[in-house]
DNA sequence: CGCGTGCTTGAACATTATCAAACAGTGTGG
DNA sequence: CCACACTGTTTGATAATGTTCAAGCACGCG
């Protein structure tokens, strides 16, 4: 854990610890409701891929219920899940031509899929349409950044504790508990350790009654100050 | 090193292992010459700030020579540098309201200086140059993404192979060396590592004769098939 | 009730971090 | 022009965090 480089003299001030959501800005409800009559609804079961890495890229989908996972492999198959979707996400937004990750299903999910030959006339009609997905895309890149941070200089605990507090929030802000949606393996894959370090950083949270997991799949935020002090990096 | 989580049914397929340069789609020039008469020229000194985190995003510029930083930090001064920005690049495009990293000279820069709403309303004016500006940013998400593989499964090593393909590639394709504009300090905080595992794991590279350091900012790519391979992970 | 998958726990190991010292390159002043 | 000092880099020894390998456990389902 601790000390990076020493502080330079144009050293930045500090910044919020954990993962921030990606912002809806205000016109989204209206964009929304001009899309959803292009679109139409797809079940995804729970395991399915829905999108192969390098497939061209002819469909927009945007998330209503359920999980899916954004994948991304190396040769010899370590696996990294480079988002979760989520309902109100879109999926196949910032893509040029292919696909450039592979869409899993986590949980049964429903989404609406659009053409994307439709989904971009419809941008192009529409300027604040445009502006509005061009800031979605700005909020999307904004959170991978706090994820690198995360990646490159938080340990364990701080991954996790930053992890189930964005997964809330997500959800619905200043929640008390949340129930994941992804296996131990899944959220391994998506904060960079291993299944044992994540049960094990899950086990010490627990012992120090910060968090409670009365399920596998529950985790009830008993201190929360706690759990947002180490998810921020103290 | 090795090994993630086992293969799923659905796994997606393998992927080009080191980081995806940004890609510039054809109408670059065109858009560029149209904004160049918009704004000026600024020279920031080496190590100078050129943004402040938070501050409100009243600029764009285009680095036209030189290198910047974009730093994170964490409360106890953990730092993570989540781009290095690079002759042609934009730096605030991917900003609502305020700036969400601070920006640092790592070399003499010379950068165009765009006031935000003239960019803006130049963006809305031309279809073609918003769609363009959208490009640019989903691949810097793809880019990140393809980052945050690397942060979260990839050795020292593959780190280092991966980084110094991506740089040599961002300034010539298939050059046979680069220039390091950064300090062993600014690639450690890219990398997620400390200067002494930089330090070590270029030495590796040059012990088994994969690369040449003629000088500390220069590296010679002796065999590139290896490097390439390494940063691929195998 | 028993089996299977996924989760937890334990012990040994590996990679990278930390602490410490030597070294190199650059610029300054004698 | 050389000696010196400063900063950044390299190298070495030790320590820590997280991984790997190996059992056990628990929940869900047939």
């Amino acid at each position: 854990m601790s000390a990076a480089a020493a502080l330079q003299p144009t050293a930045s001030r500090a910044r919020a610890g954990y993962l921030t959501p990606v912002p809806t800005p205000p016109p989204a409800a209206v964009v929304g409701a001009g899309l959803d009559r292009l679109g139409t609804v797809t079940m995804i079961e729970r395991g399915r891929m829905l999108i192969q890495e390098q497939d061209p890229a002819e469909h927009v989908f945007k998330v209503l219920s359920g999980a899916l996972r954004a994948v991304r492999l190396l040769p010899d198959g370590r696996r990294y899940i480079t988002e979760f979707l989520l309902p109100g996400d879109y999926v196949g937004l910032a893509e040029n031509g292919a696909y450039s990750q592979t869409i899993e299903a986590v949980a049964d999910t429903k989404a609406i899929k659009y053409s994307r030959r439709r989904f971009d006339a419809f941008l192009d009609s529409d300027a604040r349409a445009g502006r509005h997905f061009f800031g979605l895309v700005c909020g999307e890149l904004s959170a991978a950044q706090d994820r690198l941070l995360l990646l490159g200089r938080k340990s364990a605990l701080e991954r996790m504790a930053s992890f189930l507090l964005a997964i809330a929030d997500r959800r619905s802000p200043d929640a008390t508990a949340v129930d994941l949606p992804m296996s131990r393996s899944d959220i391994a894959d998506y904060l960079g350790l291993t299944i044992e370090t994540v049960s094990r950083v899950l086990g010490q949270l627990r012992t120090r009654e910060i968090i409670d997991v009365p399920t596998v799949s529950r985790i009830v935020f008993t201190d929360r100050a706690a759990l947002e002090d180490i998810g921020a990096g103290e």
